[in-house]
Parts: C-alpha cells; structure tokens; sequence
DNA sequence: GCAAACAGTTCGAAAAAACCGAATGGTAAA
DNA sequence: TTTACCATTCGGTTTTTTCGAACTGTTTGC
C-alpha cells in the first residue's frame, strides 16, 4: 500500500505545466537535478512513465495526461483550502452538490430540486447525473451532499447513508398517437403483447412493472431498456414502444412529448427519496427540498404512507 | 507563499478520520509523537488551529471541519489516481462537467444538454450552475469541461477560452392574466409603466431590454432584479411583473407558468454560446451539443416538433 | 481519594528524504 | 564544428521526518 506522494507529484505537476524541467525548477526554487531525480523516483514507484524524451525536451506519456488532470483537480483544491485558510472570509460561496439517478426523470429532479433556489440568494447548485452505485459512492466521500433516487437506500450496499422519503405517486402509460391507435381493448389489458420500453435494471420501478404486469395476467413485448428516464421518453415520443411514467408528472409529460395517456394505476407507486450521509437533516437546501416535496410535488392522493417519515425538524 | 503540505494534511485527516491520534498511528504505522508534532506544524504554518482538546480525546474546532472536507476531496482524488495507475482500465467513466449560467433558463440548458444524452451511452453529465465569472474560473482549471452561456466571454476577463455561437432569437414578454388585464395599449406601449422583473446585473439581456426600452421610448417599472432566470418567472408566475424570455421557449413557459404572451421583438436577440478551452472542439458530447443546437433548437422559428431529433449517429 | 490506564505532548538524537555542486551525454541551432 | 541548451548521474550535504524516553492531564476502577 505505497501513498501516493505528493511531492513527487507536484514537482511533475510543475513541469508539466511548465513545459520543461528548468522552468519548473525556477519556479519552485529548486535545481534542475532535484526535480529529475524526484520525478524519476515517482515514475519508478508508480511503475509507469509520465515523461518521455522528445528531441532535447520532454513530452507527456498517455498515462501522464492522465496523471496530469488529477494533479490538475487535487492541486487546485489545494490552493483553495490554502486561500480559505488565508482569509477565510474568501471560502467559495456555498455550494450544493446533488446526485440525480438516472431513472428519475428530469422534470420530476428539477421541481424537486427548485426549491433550494428560493433561499438567501447565493446558493451554487451542482447537479450530477448518473447510475445509482456511483452516486452514493460520490455521497459517501462528501464529494455530493444530496442523492435523489427512485428507491431506498438498502442494507446491500454497505454505504452508510440514510433514506429521507420524499413522496410517492401512483404510474401512468403513455404511447405515442400513432401507436396507441394500434392498441386493442381497454387499459390495463391493452398493455397486452404492447411493444413496451422498461426503464433499467437499476430503477427500481422495473421491478415492480414486472411484478404488476405477472399479477394482472399481461405480457407486454419489452422491446428496449433504457437507464435513463429522457432517452426512454424520447424513444416513446418517437413510436417505439408504451412507457410508464410517475402520473406526478403525466400531464407535463404529454404536453412535451406529444403522447396518450393510456392509463393510470396505483399498484404501482412510485416513491422517491433523498439520502444524505446525516441522519437529521441540517443542510438549509436540503430541509427546503424536503419539506417543499411533502407538502407541494405529490400532495395529491397515492399517499399511502402519511408522508412523515424521518426528521422533518425545522429550525424555527 | 507557503505551499501546503500534503503530509501535514494527510496525517491530520486520518487523525480526523479515526478519530485520535493513537488510532491515526495505528492506521498509519507511525507513533503517535510524530502525528502530534507533524499536526502542531501544520497548525503553526497555516496560523489557526484545527484541534481543541476535549477530554483526553481531540475534537475539530469550525476551521478543522473545513479543512477536513477539503482533505477529503483531495485524498479521494488522490486514491482514485493511485488506482488508475494500478489499474489504468478501471479508470472512472468519463465524466462530462457543464456549467450553466444562472440567467439561462433551465429549459434552454436542458434542450442544449440532452443531445450529449443520445451517445454512446455511459456519460456522466454533471452540470453546475452559477455567476457566469465563478463558471470561467471552474472551466480556467478543468474543473468544467464547458459553459453555457446567454453571452459571449469577452476579453475584459483573462481567461484563455472560446465562444462557439449556439444559437439566437428573439426575445417575448409575458404576463400573469391577472396583471395583464390591467395593461393600457399595444405591445410593446402596453410596458409602459408596467412592473417589470429584470434579469440580474450579470445577463446579457439586462443591457439589451433597457437599451431597447430606451430606443422605443418605453419606461416600465423596475420592481424586482433576478439572477436566476426560475426564480425571475416565479415571481412572474405570481403576478409581481411583467418578464421577458427568449422566443424559442415561448410556448413552454405559457404552459408551465400560466402566463400570457404579451408580444414579441427581434429587436433583441438572445444568443447562446458554448465557452470552452479548446479552440476547437474535440469532445464528443460538446460536438453533438453545438452541432444539435445550430440545426435545431433555435432553426428560424420555434418549431415545436423536433420530430427525428439528432441522435442517430452512434459507434457502429 | 488514589493508583492504573489512557490520551496527547515535549525533547533530544537518529534515520530518511530531499537537495545541491560538479560533471556527463544527448540534441538543436550558429 | 562549435556553442548553447536540456536532462541526467553521482557523491556529499542539508533539511525534514521519525522515534525512544520522559512528561502532563483526564478518566476509570477499586
């Protein structure tokens, strides 16, 4: 378990900004020898070569641009935190950094997420979109304060995190004009051999489409699976198949995609949560985000859970 | 100019981390007297302490916790480099960092964004949002990979990027039904007097509304200034005033807002620029970005049927 | 209330590392 | 070919980091 070493590591930052080893030496206020022979000791304990020789200078390697964009990252925050100490009134302005899994879709992520934008002004918002895993990975090494998903937080993962219901919503099914004209017989029993798109392995709400379409005795022709929510509406929106969508939403849903609402169903809901590495919710945008989603997105009917659920302790 | 040092941080985040420094010795094979001392001169180079002594144990003092985060960020990025190098085939999936400028209305990013969605799939997209001046700063040390922005970056800030035009049109104003009725006149007299939200300082907008306000000798009154371009149609929402938005969204911000269409100009125009560092652009998502933008977000008028959107083109 | 156990700290001296001066080998320009 | 420039190698020196031993203060248990 070598540590990565961080002078080493530096002086090949330098040089490599610098374009060369005797600029960097002038820089860093070092002799030429110093920086060769500690670039060489990294690049033997690294067991790769960051440099190689070009004419009488030196030119990156591929895995040192590599190498060179971390050291890009890491330094700067350094100098940040540097600067923080210096004069800790100059610490960047708040900001706020949530994960959107894929599954959930973006209109339903963004008026969850409004809210937080309505507090004491200088609020920077950073949102990152991706696979479940990877967020809380992300959550867990602070590097996002809020995770939004379409599903718990379960003890699989060993990730220590909380869940923070958010709300829950029954599903709607939504085809395209020209596809549903296609369908036969009333909804649900339409969905019948219906070519349908399924959201990804990871949403949790594959599972329970699945689980619904067995306990109704229908069997849909899955003609596609998609892990993210818009790329699976624009295929809806394009013919491709029927989709299903929180019905929070359904009315957004086919203004923008021009599609039919099918039907709706409450055998399915669809819930969603924010997790956060805190058991009580301190973060402002965070408590805004929460208590706003309770009370406004899905104050509709599907409540089948009183929506209370975890800390929803305001300060005053 | 004293430069951090990233032995004195690391001992001090395990310590942090496990919670003593018996433990910290533990976990990094090294007896305690050196921790103690390596941590007493950090604490003595950065001219604040970072300990207090609780008990017999440690606690953070408020600038402990703050330099702790950022160690943090910095050791997890500095892991992930290890690995890579250890294993250059598990390196993190790309990962695609936009920044969006806060006057650029969710929707527009949102449109611009979702052609990088439509690639070969495993993207990450983080996007940010925020002044557009703290946006440069990011993308000035590759902390984003590209801006959005309704302006060019011009030369008075020096930071090596370039703009590549996305888009233009026109600018529309709108109204809630309540305040609209209580409008004397045609468009654009009718703005006459009328309150009116404007885009903060940092838009370009802001400049263009009043110079055209000026030109047409029309004289609304100023009752809000907004940074955040949602926040701005909140307001309008509520009927506080009078808000302009580019033409392209028109019809969408009717819906979404319940407001009324007041009149449009071309007289203004809003354009959209993507800032990178790159003169040219390399980056495939940027490319499908730009190239989606140029034939189809903003094609003459708002056609509302982007049909057989870009897509398409993936790895054979 | 007193000792044992445990936490962090101070102070040398020792070990490890980083650094420099002098000299070497290659490459490009004059 | 000469000159200039860049990176590098090799000992010896300087600086930084580390450790053993001894010390202060706090909690725990008898």
């Amino acid at each position: 378990m070598s540590t990565l070493n961080f002078k080493h590591l530096r002086y090949f930052w330098v040089t490599a900004k610098a374009g060369s080893i005797v600029r960097a030496g002038q820089l860093l206020h070092v002799t030429p020898q110093t920086i060769s022979g500690q670039i060489a000791l990294f690049e033997q304990l690294q067991g790769c070569a960051l440099f190689e020789r070009a004419g009488r200078g030196l030119q990156l390697t591929e895995a040192g641009r590599t190498v060179f964009d971390y050291a890009n990252q890491i330094f700067t925050l350094g100098d940040e935190l540097d600067g923080v100490l210096r004069n800790p009134a100059a610490a960047r302005p708040q900001q706020f950094r949530v994960g959107v899994e894929d599954a959930v879709p973006k209109v339903v992520a963004y008026r969850l997420l409004e809210p937080a934008l309505r507090l004491g002004e200088p609020l920077r918002l950073a949102c990152s979109e991706g696979p479940f895993a990877d967020l809380l990975a992300d959550l867990s090494v602070h590097r996002l304060d809020l995770v939004i998903s379409d599903g718990p937080i379960t003890g699989g993962l060993h990730v220590k995190a909380f869940n923070h219901l958010l709300g829950a919503c029954g599903v709607t099914f939504f085809a395209a004009p020209k596809l549903a004209q296609t369908l036969k017989g009333k909804f649900p029993h339409c969905l019948h051999e219906a070519p349908m798109l399924m959201p990804g392995e990871d949403a949790t709400m594959r599972a329970e489409l699945l689980r619904w379409f067995d306990e109704i005795a229908v069997r849909p022709k899955v003609v596609g699976d998609f892990s993210d929510s818009a790329l699976l509406k624009a295929f809806g929106r394009a013919g491709e198949g029927v989709f299903a969508a929180p019905s929070a939403i359904a009315a957004q849903i086919k203004r923008e995609y021009t599609v039919i609402e099918l039907g709706q169903t409450t055998a399915i809901t669809e819930t969603y949560y924010a997790i956060s590495v805190e058991r009580r919710l301190t973060h402002p945008a965070v408590i805004a985000i929460t208590s706003a989603a309770r009370q406004e997105l899905f104050r509709a009917r599907p409540a089948r859970r009183p929506a209370a659920s975890a800390a929803s302790r305001q300060k005053p």
